[in-house]
DNA sequence: ACAGGCGGGACAACCCGTTAAT
DNA sequence: ATTAACGGGTTGTCCCGCCTGT
């Protein structure tokens, strides 16, 4: 379990982000998207200032100008660049047993089991860049479309786990986790650790194909 | 069900609430929260400024400072009433059948189903306000208080109802609801219509006590 | 001479104009119409910021900006001033003496003289901000239509004096007006002024219809 | 008339003069004051920026700031080139008829029917700088010299050819030619183009020296 | 008590001219 | 010679209090 830990961080973030030793030898475009993301990500997009992401990107707003043409265009990147981390993270359970499905499904929970419990106080970046941000925003199709994905890859997992209703099941573990997460900012921390038994559990009793396919 | 509508709206929105027909006879201080809980629900709470929600209650900004000392003091009384409305529902639903939590159950989902399919485009008021208001912000204990309480109350209607595990089959319906409003945001309409099928699915089939505690 | 020069003082501006004491008893429109006249004219428009404009008008931006809701609203304020103000001096020199043309003829070269000699050390505020501002602004078609307007109105004064082609000597009189007033900026302050006996010689000489009108 | 207008066109623009093929072969002090020229004559100077001009010259801004230490130097240089071009002009109109002022005269005039005809579509490079900037800008010098120059060598010019008054016939034919270019920006094309028939009209009735040299 | 305009300071996003580092 | 850095300045909006009249 340590080492799925290590491994998940070192995906995502490595020890502190802005610790400015770790951006030193960043190019400014990767430094702004790593202080938009930790900013944006512990207060919320909106009372972020420009300023306040190129200071903490060790740069300035001119150069943050150049990368990005306006805040919402940074904002877009922002996102997207959480959902290709999100993917990423799905890549690499998936490629680790590609021919077993059962063992994606655990490695999944237990990567489930690791978001609830060591990181993202604030729930999902992405569900709450969905909130923050109008439904006109270009950000919003990058979100959704992550989301869709997410739903869909679990959908062909439970399917390839020969799971009787894979979209049923795909659907009650999706809506469980973004459940868990949002009930993260919602004071519901303890209920969100429950989800992993939840899952767990589901995971168990859901009904399977044929018998056969189980031996 | 016509009549369950009718019921359901009537305690939270009649036809269009910001009509100046609507509003011109209440007292200013019911006028601002609603216009308050239209606008912040549209636009989110950052987005809003005092002034349109002074205008769109009929008033102006001085009536409403009288009433409210600050912005964010009319945010927590905002958050404190949609948290009033829900348990006013609640409490209904309660009252209706207060000795056949089977019925209490059922007209739960009812509602739930009421909720995803024709209201709150924008998901759950309360949970976005989570996202978009900081961690100490005073409105935040409000909406962990009253999603707590939501908890508990699904708890003790499934004790109620003689589950075999009412807390861990209240959190998953929980979880559900609340995965599904969040989704709402992210562009999963569809999925969050097919909590309602997961929900029944759910409750007949989770684990009663014994059929001997039920006589 | 002095009465004239009082009279059209006392149409456009009274001592100084941005004299706190003249501006406080005026409500803030005004107030930041005159501080808006003063400070374009002196400096250019784009050089003048809001802000400045604002604290010369003895307020602040946000007074400003909800009597206009742009920069660019003012500055259409601005030339729609000045070019009320032109008209009302036009207006003032033909009631003087609305059946003598002759007579109006003389008033407005001797309103020239006092512009050329006395005020206006940057030649013609419109034609300045025409110069300033792009092609497609809203503010030009208002400079556009004033200047038009005064050389239709020179070609009626000419008409009704009997001029022999009143199009001509008004088109005539207009350029030599235009062109002194854009040379006092290019440093012909010298050849402004001559342009009043070029204006006098030409009035004596241009021909008329009737000899017996010349006597 | 034809060879006239290639004649003056070859003098300040070869057919378009932003061009990257034009522009290739010429060293980057060249290529940035066409650049400068072009783009402040479209857009005026305060709203151009440095970068614009030295990506319009097809270089940075690094060498733009090798080549002048400021903006303000800058358009000093692209003043004095104006100056230069214009001087060109006239002196290749003298040139051609170093002992025939009539024909010199007549040239002008033709000079003047192209540039109100066919070029400069916002007036006068120099006058319009001259608007835009403080009086204490170093160009202004620049361009009242010019003025200065021009109206001298009208001077000159009328007392070669023996008119009466050369000051004052000068001083006027000057302002109808300022007035008329200034117009343009004020919407006054057809005035504009009407006052080359003034200006040969004037030429042909203005009182020349003695009855000998007329015959 | 309500209506409304006015005032004020802070701060948002965005862009400028200019210089330094690489 | 390209990219980055920098400080200051732009327009525009925020929240909030004052100060009139009803």
């Amino acid at each position: 379990m340590t080492a799925k830990l290590a491994t998940a961080k070192s995906l995502i973030d490595a020890a502190n982000p802005l610790d400015p030793a770790m951006l030193a030898h960043l190019p400014p475009r990767e430094r702004i998207l790593i202080a938009s993301r930790e900013l944006f990500y512990q207060q919320g997009i909106h009372p972020v200032g420009v300023e306040a992401i190129a200071e903490a990107a060790l740069t300035n707003k001119m150069t943050l100008y150049r990368h990005f043409k306006s805040k919402d265009e940074l904002i877009v990147a922002h996102c997207t660049q959480l959902a290709a981390e999100g993917d990423a993270v799905w890549d690499r359970i998936n490629e680790a047993s590609p021919n077993d499905p059962e063992k994606r499904l655990t490695a999944w929970v237990n990567h489930v089991e690791d978001v609830v419990t060591n990181r993202f106080e604030r729930g999902c970046a992405l569900a709450n860049a969905a909130v923050e941000l109008q439904p006109h925003h270009p950000a919003r199709a990058v979100i959704e479309a992550y989301k869709a994905r997410k739903r869909d890859q679990l959908v062909k997992l439970f399917r390839a786990a020969h799971y009787k209703k894979p979209e049923m099941t795909a659907d009650e573990v999706f809506l469980l986790f973004e459940g868990a997460r949002i009930s993260i900012q919602c004071g519901g921390k303890q209920m969100a650790l429950r989800v992993v038994k939840m899952l767990r559990d589901l995971l168990a009793n859901a009904p399977r194909k044929t018998p056969a396919d189980k031996r």
